[in-house]
This record gives structure tokens, C-alpha cells and sequence, in this order.
DNA sequence: CTGTTAGCGCATTCAG
DNA sequence: CTGAATGCGCTAACAG
């Protein structure tokens, strides 16, 4: 294996092989460029016969375009964002590009992103990692970005959410709908929008209906975080009938603790509903109410406009699209099956 | 932002600012390079004053080593591969060095790798992606390769798991010390060693106890195959006092399956055991017996490995590193609480 | 310790 | 449509 520097083929090798020039070479596997067929095959045949594949460093030296988008991405055992990750870097896969992630926890250094930067990516993907060093690391950075989950008041970034006050007003509706009065609210941590978006969106809900929550408390999206708060509202003694958790993992924090410690029955004694509609949630033990983001079309989204910014050069930035969540009923807000 | 081409800052910027020229500029980004302290920081001032970074592109062609590791990686839905991926990344990141990932859905089709390959990968991990076409691509490809968590018999490859035999034997042994007398197996597809191997200490440690399975099916690793084989292990009345699974999430899908279509209390009516110690499993509603692999562990001999095959180009290839897996007891084993 | 020279592998002018 | 020449941004050899 030591001859593997040696071994490299370049594109003069199959040039001469092929009996032309580099040019030649270059062209075939440049899109849309000017090459005859019988040239072009006989390049090919070539190519096939070294195993030659163009040096992309070398070709994005020279067309200052990359192909490679950077991801800042982190907390992956929170199976919703692993679905984002997963779904986006297939649709990149699928349109050539190529993904550079940071796994960030929450330490997304000017370091870490300026070795990011260095490989000249042509864009920059925030899945959820929302550090105020990283916001301002943006703002010195001239590359088209765009949040995923996250809105971003910056004139630099994109944003793509969901419309989380309106999806969130869709479960309180149905929380009322299914007759309940006294109901509880899990929010989360309030320096991302996702989180007060939520919570606005669900109180709106109630109080058009003349409903006030009977409790409020504040977790960080993790289940350890809803086991905790259920530990603290349950041991309080508050009677509720229904509990919206701005997440499917607080949720199912708060369900594992309910059933195993205090002895609710889901839903008979409680209706709980997240948000995230995450494939955990729908499992047997848990068949958990929630709002599906619409993963697919957000990243679509993302992708469509990653190729759009690489075209005009980044052009139109600053921009904010919402996608429509859906809610989907299961039985942790059904009476009896 | 249309100026974004224009204003990308070169070596040579900072070199006529700093008055120098553009080797001290490099060999100040350059580490153990001759530079005097003083021109060192007059390029550094003057870096900072641009904000300059040095072209990790232009750097690798002549390099010849990007600082870029290929990773293959697939069904980031399982909480244990998204917690492999996650603990590699940042180990790479914490050693300089960035994962260009290939989220491959079993289709790591030739062009997804030669993709991969033309950004000049210093070297690939595979986590968990297993195609014949995968295995024989890679054979045509002169870059040190690992597998995590899999075992490839390939001279190029170098293969780090959890020692899976002595593990399932673990398992095996701590069910029979319960008590356990008529013990079901419930083990992955066949193609891929990790899954074989538990099968196969498994069935060892109850056969050196003289205890014969009272039935073995194969499921694929998933949630829903978990609870397809729990209908249909349940549904035919055999009886059990033991299942193992060789996943948790194919523990969590029967668990989840016999409690809720057939009423059965685990540990009380049957204890059950997974492997693979990943978070779902600790939850209040699953207290799942497991085998922690130790991915910590596992990630750290890859980077390592990976670190000196950078340094000696390669030699030393087609190792095979174990680590040793070690058995966590929650109450899905446990008599009682 | 420093500046100068040369070239990494390729895409792209420009003539032909 | 093709080949020769030029340079992307940088590091490495060399001579000072």
C-alpha cells in the first residue's frame, strides 16, 4: 500500500493512453463541454481502464466551487435530529454534493468552523446547534447559510422551519377537542425560536378558548429532562388531564415516569401530546400524539435553495420559509383504543 | 455577497501586509516550520487583521494529504449507529481532522465511492454499511480502510468490534444464573459477522450448561422486526422464560409487542436482553438488560489507527482489534425490583 | 531563519 | 471541435 502516492493516476496519464491531450480529458468529464463522441469514448475507455477519477481539490481550485456544503450538527441520540442529518445528506448525496459535518456539542468553536470554512465549502447547513459565538461567527463569513429547524434573524441565513405556532395551536385544539380543562405545558428552553414558537402557538390556542394552563415548566429536550419535570409535577400533587411536551423526548420522559413511578395510565388518567413525530413515539408503549415537521420538504427546501445560492453566487439571502406540520393523532390523546 | 469571490483573502494578502513574503505567511500555518518569533506574529497580526485562512484545498494538492476521512454510514435511526457516528466525529474533529460522510442506504453504489474518493479521503471508516459492492469497491481503492463494528476479511481492511461471542456468552450465562430454563434467541441476518458471532456465544454458553434453545428466529436489527417476530414467537403459544435479542432495538420492538397485544409483564412472565446498551434501552419503560460495546473505546483504536496510517501511508493493514463488551443488568433480567 | 523558484492536478482562456 | 499555454492557492526545495 505504500506505492499509493505513486499510483495516483492523473489526467495526462489517460491523455496519453487515450492519445490526446489533457484538454481532452478535462472536457469529458466537464458537463455541458465542447467533445466529439469518438473522443469522448475513447477518454472514457481509458479512464475506465486506469480507474481514473478527476482530483476534486485540484478541479474547485480552479472553478472556486467546491461541492462540499458544511453541516453543524449535534445531539444525534435525539432520533429527530439524526432524521434531519440522514435525510439531508441523502438529497445532497443525490444532487452531487458533497456533506462536511461538525458534530458540535454546543462547542462549535471559531476554530472548529474555521477549519470547516477552510475546505472552501460552498454553503453552510445549521441543523440545531444554536451558540451565540457560532451566530456571530456567521456574520464573518461569506457563504450562503441556512438554518434547519432554527430561525435566524440574520441577514446572512436562510431560515427553514416548521410553522410551529400554528402546528402547536393544531394540538391545543385537540387537547380542548377531546374535552380536557386542566392542562399542563412542557416548554422548552427559551433562546431558540422553535421552543417559544411552540409555546406562543399552544397558549394561543387555549385562550382563544377561554382555557389558562394549569402549569408551565421549562426542559432542554431531553428525555432526562422530562423525567425530571414529570418527577416535579406528579410528586406535586397538580391535577391535570392533559400535557403538551414541545417535544416527542420530553414526552416520553414524562410518560416512562407517569406509568412507572406514579402509576397514571396513558391516556386514561392523562392525554399527553409532543411534538416531532418522531419514529419512537409511534411505538407501542408509547403511541404518542405529535406534529410531523415535514422533515422531507424542509430539507428539500434546503437543498433547492443551497443550489440556487451556488448558481447566482448567494444572492437572496436573509430569506424565511415555513413548512405546514401535520398533526397526527394516536392514542395518547384517544380515549380507550 | 455577490463579492464573495472577490474578497477571498490569499496568502500573499497577508504576506504584503505583514511585509514578508509567502513562504513565512505558510510556514507560520505550518506546524514545527523555521519561523522567528517576530515574523511569526507580524503574519499573525496581519492574518487576523484579514482573516485569513490558509486554502485546506490548495494546501492538500501539494500535501498530498487532505486531512478529510470518508465515513459510510446508514441508518442513523438506530440510536447505537447515530451514537458511533457521533463519538467518531468528534474524536476526528478533536484530532484536526474532518468526516466527509456518506450516508449510504445500502446502496453505496460504485459513484457514491468514487465520489467519495475524489475529494482525495485520506482515509475511509465504514460504520455499518454492508453491500458485497461496497466490500469490492473498496478493494480497488488504495486508501487505509477501517470497519467499525464489522468484521471484514480483507487485506485492506482493518476491522475493530466489540469481542460479540464472548459478549452473547455474557448474556447467556447471566440468563441461565436467573434461572432460566426454556430461553429463546432472537439473532440478526446472517451477513454480517457482529450478528453471527452473538448468535454464536450465545448458543455456546447455553450448550456448556447443557440447555438447548427453545426457538431461534432472525430478524434484521429494526423496531419492526422486533415486533414482527414477538406476533409470531407469542402468537404460537410456545413458552418462554427467556428471550435474547441481539439488539436492543429488536428487544424494545418484542418488549413493547408482548406487553401490549399479549398482556405479559417482563421481567415477571419473561426476562429479556439486548445488546448493544443504547439509551432507548435505559429508559423507565424498557430497564433493558444489554451489553455495553463500548463505543469510546471502539472510536478511539480507529482514530488511532487511523492517525499512524496516515504517518507510515498505510502498512499495517488488514488488522483485526476486539474490545471487550461488558454486561449491564437492569430489571428486564431481574426478579422483582 | 528568509525569499525565490517550481509545481501539485486540473479547467479554461485562446489560437488553430 | 482540439491542443498549447496559463494560473487557481499553496508548500517544499533550494540558495542566500
Amino acid at each position: 500500500m505504500s506505492e499509493r502516492r505513486d499510483t495516483r493516476v492523473r489526467s495526462i496519464d489517460v491523455a496519453r493512453l487515450a492519445g490526446v491531450s489533457r484538454s481532452a480529458v478535462s472536457r469529458t468529464f466537464t458537463p455541458n463541454a465542447y467533445v466529439s463522441p469518438e473522443t469522448r469514448s475513447k477518454v472514457l475507455k481509458a479512464a475506465a481502464a486506469l480507474n481514473y477519477h478527476p482530483n476534486a481539490m485540484a478541479r474547485s481550485l480552479i472553478t472556486q466551487r467546491s461541492g462540499i456544503i458544511g453541516i453543524v450538527s449535534a445531539d444525534l441520540q435525539n432520533p429527530y435530529y439524526a432524521k434531519i442529518l440522514e435525510v439531508l445528506g441523502g438529497a445532497l448525496r443525490d444532487t452531487g454534493l458533497a456533506p462536511l459535518v461538525l458534530f458540535g456539542d454546543e462547542t462549535s468553536s471559531k476554530s472548529q468552523v474555521a477549519q470547516l470554512l477552510s475546505y472552501q465549502v460552498d454553503a453552510l447547513v445549521i441543523i440545531n446547534a444554536v451558540t451565540s459565538t457560532l451566530t456571530e461567527n456567521i456574520s464573518r463569513m461569506k457563504v450562503p447559510v441556512v438554518a434547519v429547524n432554527r430561525y435566524f434573524r440574520h441577514d446572512w441565513v436562510t431560515s427553514i422551519t416548521c410553522d410551529n405556532q400554528h402546528a402547536a395551536e393544531l394540538v391545543g385544539n385537540h387537547l380542548l377537542d377531546q374535552g380536557c380543562t386542566r392542562i399542563g405545558l412542557v416548554a422548552g428552553n427559551s433562546d431558540a425560536s422553535s421552543g417559544t414558537d411552540r409555546e406562543t402557538g399552544f397558549l394561543r390556542a387555549l385562550a382563544k378558548r377561554g382555557v389558562a394552563p394549569v402549569v408551565v415548566e421549562n426542559g432542554d429536550y431531553t428525555h432526562d429532562s422530562g423525567v425530571a419535570i414529570a418527577r416535579k409535577l406528579f410528586g406535586s400533587g397538580a391535577s391535570m388531564d392533559a400535557i403538551f411536551c414541545c417535544n416527542d423526548l420530553m414526552a416520553i420522559g414524562l410518560m416512562d415516569v407517569a406509568r412507572s413511578e406514579f402509576g397514571l395510565r396513558v391516556p386514561d388518567d392523562l392525554l399527553v401530546a409532543g411534538f416531532d413525530n418522531s419514529v419512537v413515539g409511534a411505538w407501542q408503549s408509547y403511541r404518542l400524539t405529535s406534529v410531523d415537521q415535514n422533515v422531507e420538504q424542509m430539507v428539500e427546501l434546503a437543498v433547492h435553495y443551497i443550489q440556487r445560492a451556488l448558481e447566482d453566487d448567494g444572492k437572496e439571502a436573509g430569506q424565511f420559509f415555513q413548512v405546514q406540520g401535520k398533526l397526527v393523532v394516536r392514542e395518547s390523546t384517544g380515549r380507550s383504543h
